[in-house]
DNA sequence: CTTAATCCGTTGTGTTTTGGAACTGACTCG
DNA sequence: CGAGTCAGTTCCAAAACACAACGGATTAAG
């Protein structure tokens, strides 16, 4: 029986735009972008390098790095006069992508499709693995927390 | 002096290939992806109701679906015979990207540019907020944990 | 029975975004 | 001078995208 218990759709549209992943995605989903920020996390700073060590095509990244300016995530420094040149580095919103790449990294390690790669060792010395938890009740965070009441959507 | 203290560079693509962060996004890493994983998460599992809550057009959405089956993050499941009808669940590789979803929610909520939305509320009561601790030391994950020595990265 | 509506897509048609490669310009180094 | 570096820009073909319309299968309403 395809047939819903019909649910209001009027507000459709407002949880879209409404919505943190929604506006963090907008500012950092596009290509490039993300991969970007990692090599700037990593401490590349340099235009050619960073096209380097992503693959991002030039024009690309030059948009990519423009746009992310813009949006307060990288900042631009000059570091040469005369022929003008920049230096682009993590302001403080884009430090704190960190756990997003660290997230997406630990999940690649994981399930991603090419061979294993050895991951990050922490600074403790063990091969870097994230635990997610609550910062008041101190239990780790299942995918259940995600799918809550919250937001008006009906039990499915 | 823009002059770098020359770094080998023969290895510029190797890093790309085998980056685990790379290898995720390009399973999840293109646009209505991660909004679609979201919905899944969420407990929303039709067609149109993924399209109207993200806002995707069908016909990429079918796309994005058909590859995200492909990439073992979603299963199809028939739930109507005569016509034929499907509904999209996550997998145990979709369900980890919660983590994912949670640090770009989390990050959205503190640097999007919308207005400050109201975060989930934990399982515990409050409102939702994630750390990251090091599996075995316990200790907070920092941006500089990104910054390793590892994968050959001159200093720069 | 006829008409409308739901649900899940597919097709068709333009627009936008990409990717790759070549080109510019201002230097630097030998 | 000639080769090399660095940071872009420009050009163009190819791919991805958005929007709207269409379709078949079925159930609900009048």
């Amino acid at each position: 029986m395809p047939r819903s218990p019909k649910t209001a759709d009027q507000d459709v549209v407002k949880r879209r735009v409404s919505c943190s992943i929604a506006g963090a995605l907008e500012l950092v989903g596009e290509r490039w972008s993300l991969l970007a920020i990692r090599e700037m996390a990593y401490g590349v700073h340099r235009f050619d390098q960073i096209t380097g060590y992503t693959g991002a095509p030039r024009n690309i990244l030059t948009d990519r790095l423009k746009s992310l300016e813009g949006s307060g995530i990288v900042e631009r420094r000059q570091y040469s006069e005369r022929p003008p040149r920049f230096e682009y580095h993590l302001t403080a919103a884009g430090r704190e992508l960190v756990p997003v790449l660290i997230a997406l990294s630990q999940w690649g390690d994981r399930w991603g499709h090419d061979e294993p790669i050895e991951s990050f060792p922490h600074s403790c010395g063990a091969p870097l693995q994230v635990d997610h938890t609550c910062h008041h009740c101190h239990q780790p965070v299942v995918p259940e927390d995600l799918k809550p009441q919250a937001m008006g959507i009906a039990a499915h």
